[in-house]
DNA sequence: CTGAAAGCGCTTACAG
DNA sequence: CTGAAAGCGCTTACAG
């Protein structure tokens, strides 16, 4: 490791200013081509590196974004988030940002604990994904950095929300099922449990009101699929089963599968499936789910664009943006002959 | 947001030097008691928020450490590694370290390019979870910065590895099956992709030779899952059948289940399996897999500890450290009776 | 184009 | 116990 080469090591051995080093290496103006050109050789020759502290003491700037996901949307087998953070992380490098992590517990979203990057002034901004608990929320919009919130919203229009369009997606995905004959539809997920399922269940609604399907007679197929918190739980077929489920997601669209192929139906010949999200690849025995497809770049570009904004103190429209999905049709549906 | 608080306003509003205020917070000796606290409430008050930058600058630290994953272990479906990074970032916090996150591409890892972070001085140290090609390993064990490498190894004494004691691990659950009565195992698994796959490929060998078992009759029972880049591959059954199959991991071992019921074998009556890691919590159809148990925790606190102290430049020991497993006995295995 | 000076916020010797 | 001084490495006005 040894001494770390400064602008003023390289300043000395060409007989400049550190302040000419300064500028040749951040490609300010203010310098001749052939110094310049000169100063990056020698920087490169030394093995100069950036020192970010000082540059960031000076600049009041971390370069650094804390990203924060509540642990409950991280267990094993959860990887959508996983995914997410790696599109925001790659996002931020981009923009010359870098992406630091932590786990919000349990515990500390119940108590409202302020991410201790806070405290040590670690970060520039804070990108929360998924959704957390109302207290939390209170407490993380207030905190002295600015904030983006990714995948879910409150009822609150002086924060900055990006989220899928859920509603008018899955609005489409039951539209679908609805013009390829179905009428009986089921839904499957707690639409108690996060404002993206509320919302994709309240699309579905709208394409079954759209077409006079009585909402009534359609929830008996409906189908509670985790707890208030979002964690999964088993779930149970309902008694008489419809001729198409709607899921609120593909994790569980697959579970669903699964069960139904246990009880002797075939998808999609007995039960047509439709899912949500498609960042998953595989397809189970042959059947591919149609599903809508988060668009998770145009959403962690978003974010990011928003949050260095906000860093930059620029301009940003507050409030939510919504990202629309694509809708992707494969054969989990089957076109009903009536 | 405004102007931060600096130790500086906090020493002027009690009017004392801002060497005592450093002390005070610091928790280091030489301020008496009554002006310690003092100084905290009024930090306090005044919401101050320790200037990490400035620290940094000073001591030369930047308290952060950065993790690198090859982008092909992180695909959708793969969380094994997304798991242990979470322990590690939780081990780092723990040593008031945070985690700064790089996914390295595959263009990256062929072409050997180092870190970003690395140039950008941003890290203390870094911790390369999952197995690197050659080129990557030797350009990135030459950085100017402590590195620690996790859940897989070269032929390197040199070089810190924290790995997963695939080899005997692999030995005991082989040996296992044996005990139960089982002699035509198969193995799934592309030993030549990684040293974790090959060693656990020597240890089910090591438990055939052990008790006389035939291996070239065996081999006739040998999947490939994978390429040589580990990437995952649909595979197909072998044309006969042994009664046991031991999977390189969870994932595959599921994956092989699903095989055989499609054809028709039920797991363990028909057919038993063994996988390996028991990161995932799940059972399919009732089946629990007999399996590993990674000890990630422990791997983590070894990785992160090890990685301290070579940044505060403590003598360790160099070379491998073997982390064992804990063999979890569930229903996948069936007692033949011979 | 070039550079001397000041300062970002903290901590480490050192002196009282 | 308490504090004046120096310095970590850089950049931003400002002057030449």
């Amino acid at each position: 490791m040894g001494k770390a080469v400064t602008m003023s090591d390289i300043a000395k051995k060409l007989n400049v200013s550190t302040v000419t080093v300064s500028k040749a290496l951040a490609d300010k103006e203010g310098v001749s081509d052939e110094i310049r050109a000169k100063i990056k050789q020698v920087a490169n020759e030394m093995g100069y590196r950036y020192n970010v502290a000082a540059k960031s003491l000076r600049g009041g700037l971390t370069y650094n974004v804390g990203i924060i996901i509540p642990e409950r949307f991280i267990e094993v087998g959860m990887s959508f988030y996983w995914q997410l953070y790696k599109k925001v992380a790659d996002e931020l490098k981009e923009q010359n940002y870098y992406a630091v992590f932590e786990i919000l517990k349990f515990s500390d979203e119940e108590n409202a604990v302020v991410p201790k990057m806070i405290y040590d002034n670690k970060v520039d901004g804070i990108i929360v994904i998924g959704q957390v608990v109302m207290e939390y929320f209170e407490t993380i919009k207030s905190v002295p950095v600015p904030v983006v919130f990714m995948d879910f919203y409150e009822k609150d229009n002086t924060q900055d929300f990006v989220i899928t369009d859920n509603f008018h997606s899955m609005y489409m995905l039951t539209s679908h099922l609805i013009e390829m004959g179905h009428r009986d539809i089921g839904f499957v997920g707690n639409f108690k449990s996060t404002s993206s399922i509320q919302d994709r269940y309240l699309g579905y609604m709208k394409a079954l009101i759209e077409n006079d399907i009585d909402l009534n007679r359609c929830s008996q197929w409906y189908i509670n699929d985790r707890d208030k918190e979002g964690v999964y739980k088993d779930f149970e077929l309902t008694e008489t089963l419809p001729t198409a489920f709607v899921c609120n997601c593909d994790n569980v669209a697959y579970d669903l599968m699964n069960k139904l192929q246990e009880r002797g139906y075939r998808v999609p010949e007995d039960i047509s499936v439709v899912g949500f999200d498609n960042y998953k690849l595989s397809s189970k025995n042959g059947v591919a789910l149609t599903t809508a497809e988060v668009d998770m770049n145009t959403m962690a570009q978003t974010a990011v664009d928003i949050l260095m904004k906000k860093i930059n103190k620029d301009e940003v429209k507050k409030g939510i943006r919504q990202i629309s999905c694509k809708i992707i049709l494969n054969n989990s549906v089957k076109k009903l002959h009536s």
